[in-house]
DNA sequence: AATGAATGAGTCTTCATTCAT
DNA sequence: GATGAATGAAGACTCATTCAT
């Protein structure tokens, strides 16, 4: 007799999903060098199963990355939009930010490969590029409104944008390096850099 | 009539020259997918002789990061030993740091690729970690005797470390992405993070 | 409580027949390149039902041919031994075999690739064979004769054998090809190669 | 000392020839079943060679069916445009087609096989059927002008020329499946076909 | 009896590496 | 010293076939 409708949906979305994570752990280790083969191996499976599930190893990657996209989306883009000064806005902005780079550093991860590799999927990677893009709008609006209100430290805002973007993409990398093992820096000791020093101004 | 030893020795170094720098080109564009073919062809050579001067590619990528190595050590360690209160020199090597970063930018790629990748080769891993690791050990012990002195901020050492990385990183990756062609933060920004904010200002 | 004998028997022999029927029509447009799986779906059945009546692929397809070849052979044996002249006999019989070209184009099909592809079932392509021999000794048979008694053409009888099979082929090849949905030629110009032109018209 | 131009250029077109021939040879025997294995090893080459001359697989194919059709397309367009009666003219090319059956039957065998799989290189197959278009408007012309001069035989003109086709088709596979080996039957059996059978008329 | 998820051997394809010139 | 045609091992991908349900 036929397995069910259910059972076999269920068995589906788990070779799926085991495949989706051994991708995610060999590409942690080897980079674009992953092969099929490792990874059907880490999965448990035969080599063969993966294309029954995506039609590449290309597009294998493309659903991890849309994946990592979609989570990295769903957690960053509501944290702004709150009541508060610019600086406090700011903080805690940034704050979760470097919190998403300790909880999942194969978004961040992935966002850099977007970038530099031309082999990325254009489609993904215009959608990436747009997400940071966005990120970096609204945070540089408010470093300038900061400035106005004089909580956060004055200086060429774009120079400012990019000292921020520096450890936040350093953050990344340390945690996909650790894979969250390691201690990770606290978030004020990067808000040192653009809280106004002192009451003295 | 047989070329003067002079004159061959004056081809081959030009010659190694030319494809370890086409490597670095294509590998900058390609990551660890470049292909031989490729790197000849922007090296003008042909497709067989990069063999003459490399026992096999990964020989010619060791030459290369090898070469990158150098350069990063021979500019960045003597800089820390000098006269100065820690907090000085504690500032001195971060802006020098800082500066090596957008300078050279591929050793510290490279440097993170031997990290994350286990197929590097594991003498140059081992001697990209270890000189890595002289430099953080000198660090933190600026760091301490700063925290000491009373010129830099109170807090974990290690975290201070670790966030210091993490921006050191970040302009890594920054300088890499931009090739040198993007605004580069200001070191003193970063600084901030570090000085303590109270007093001395 | 089982079904009956007779009501799984009726189950079998209806799947059977559905498989070989969507075999027949994916060979027909796919060649040797059809595939189980594009058979099962055209059949509406599962990827595994085929293995429950035919030991593999080849067997399906052995299988299939062979009942292509029993409606050959069925069909076209008994149409000649009649009375009349050797002419007549020997339009009856052309005639004849022309109408099975439109009728059932497949198994003159079938025919070419088991001469063609080394890989055919060697037994399977002995019967073939084997038909085609008797079939074209037996028209040989008939041109002689008809020779002898003035009501057919004269000329090397095996040229002339040659040349009713080259017409026979292509009819078949334009019968497989149009699926019975174009225009047939009609079977008394191809009579007229044969028939002695001079007097007896 | 490299090679000289001329010498690789030679090197080149004689490997890429022996991948062609032997492709030839392959397809005749396997069809598309046929793999760049075994083309390699009929050519004496290593698997790899024939990637350096034909982007895949199907490009292989593709190129020698463009050669086919070229080696076609040379021999058979001249031959119609000629003076004389129409029905000396459709003479002298119906012979000069079944002529071409035999020697180059692979020509249409290449052309059927276009014209049946669906997976055929689009443009090649327009172009193939372009041809075959184009040939059987002249030849119609020609049944219509023979039968309006009383040269050719009453009927149906498409009847007519689906006959020849027919003819025609089955003579290619004869000559393709025989190789030129075997006897091929003289064109003037066929032409009774068309001929207006005696002086009565 | 039937299903369809899973397997793995066989092909296609790429590319580091060799070698005749 | 240099070239680039040729090699062949490794990796992606397909599909006939098996098997748990």
């Amino acid at each position: 007799m036929p397995r069910t409708k259910q059972a076999n949906e269920q068995l589906r979305r788990e070779s799926a999903a085991k495949i989706l994570e051994a991708a995610r752990a060999v590409y942690a280790r080897k980079g674009s060098a992953a092969t099929i083969a490792e990874i059907a191996e880490v999965a448990g499976v035969s080599e063969g199963l993966p294309y029954r599930y995506f039609r590449s190893k290309r597009a294998l990657f493309h659903a991890l990355f849309e994946r990592l996209l979609d989570a990295g989306r769903a957690t960053e883009v509501p944290a702004a939009a709150r009541e508060g000064t610019p600086g406090e806005r700011f903080e805690r902005l940034v704050t979760k930010m470097i919190e998403l780079r300790r909880v999942m550093p194969e978004f961040f991860q992935l966002f850099h490969e977007a970038i530099a590799r031309s082999s990325f999927p254009p489609k993904l990677r215009r959608d990436l590029i747009q997400h940071g893009r966005s990120v970096r709008t609204e945070l540089r609006q408010l470093i300038v409104e900061g400035q106005a209100s004089g909580e956060l430290v004055d200086g060429d805002p774009d120079q400012l944008l990019l000292a921020l973007f520096a450890c936040l993409d350093g953050l990344g990398r340390i945690g996909w390096a650790s894979s969250g093992s390691v201690a990770f820096p606290d978030a004020r000791i990067f808000l040192r850099m653009f809280r106004n020093g002192g009451r003295a101004r």
